[in-house]
DNA sequence: TCCCATGTTGCTAA
DNA sequence: GTTAGCAACATGGG
């Protein structure tokens, strides 16, 4: 479910509401995970994101580390009130509650003196020009696995790595190292500008995504091919196609990805 | 019933 | 060393 704009909308408005609070109870409601009561009387000192890893930094010096995979929520509550279907964690501050919701229960957190960071460079707000045409120069994977790979970038998953790649014209079967210099200026260009504007959209809310305040995200009705299969191109007409890219749902227009 | 799912990891084989 | 494919994790929805 969450790519960059959906935990990048996340880590903003968690940082809003529990930075410098102190963390006063948790509540594990999934026996398999989560047994975390050291956190409890910390207090916040930040929230960031790396890739698509939130963290959430303590005055103790270590970091929690929430990946939601692919169902996970966050989801804040001031008032009292029973905790929603699959709630599997929930920390209680003074002030109000973080409900960890995950029917598949993929999610993983884990609370380390450092955070686990094997993730590549962040796309989001730019990326190093120079940095991806070089790492990919001798790849003959197809591009867009290339864009999903986390050691490569930090952060895109399968719907922006479709949209990137239609916006950028590209065929997402295109081996990496097939990509010339003009279509490397594309690619960085898309990229910038649909993780920009899907984080300004809060995500895509194409089934069960939503931001921390329970809020939908817009930038489902930005997608151009992602679930579009059969249905028109909105560049160039042709039928958008679906196939599959490592073992991946992968969505794009046969008439100008090329 | 079958197939699909916004993610990651680990194994196997080419 | 690369890379592709696939199962696994666990569950709901169409």
């Amino acid at each position: 479910m969450p790519e960059l704009p959906e935990v990048e909308t996340l880590c903003r408005q968690l940082g809003k509401a529990i930075v410098g609070k102190i963390l006063i109870k948790t509540q594990s409601l999934d026996e398999k995970l989560y047994h975390f009561s050291e956190l409890e009387q910390h207090k916040v000192t930040s929230v960031s994101r790396r890739g698509k890893n939130l963290l959430l930094f303590f005055d103790d010096g270590r970091v929690l580390t929430v990946h939601l995979r692919m169902t996970g929520r966050l989801l804040w509550q001031k008032e009292n009130g029973d905790p929603p279907k699959y709630t599997r964690f929930i920390m209680t501050f003074s002030h109000g509650r973080i409900f960890f919701i995950d029917p598949r229960r993929f999610m993983t957190l884990t609370w380390e003196r450092t955070f686990p960071a094997q993730c590549g460079p962040e796309p989001f707000p730019h990326l190093d020009p120079a940095y991806l045409s070089d790492r990919g120069k001798n790849r003959k994977s197809p591009v867009k696995s290339f864009l999903l790979d986390q050691a490569t970038i930090a952060g895109i998953g399968n719907i922006y790595a479709c949209e990137i790649l239609h916006l950028a014209g590209i065929a997402p079967m295109r081996p990496v190292c097939s990509i010339d210099g003009q279509q490397w200026q594309r690619l960085l260009s898309a990229i910038d500008d649909v993780l920009n504007k899907a984080v300004h959209c809060r995500g895509t809310s194409i089934s069960d995504w939503r931001d921390f305040h329970g809020q939908k995200g817009t930038f489902q009705n930005e997608l151009h091919v992602y679930g579009r299969d059969g249905l028109p191109c909105l560049r160039c007409g042709a039928a958008v196609v679906r196939g599959s890219i490592g073992g991946r749902g992968t969505y794009f227009c046969p008439g100008c990805q090329t």
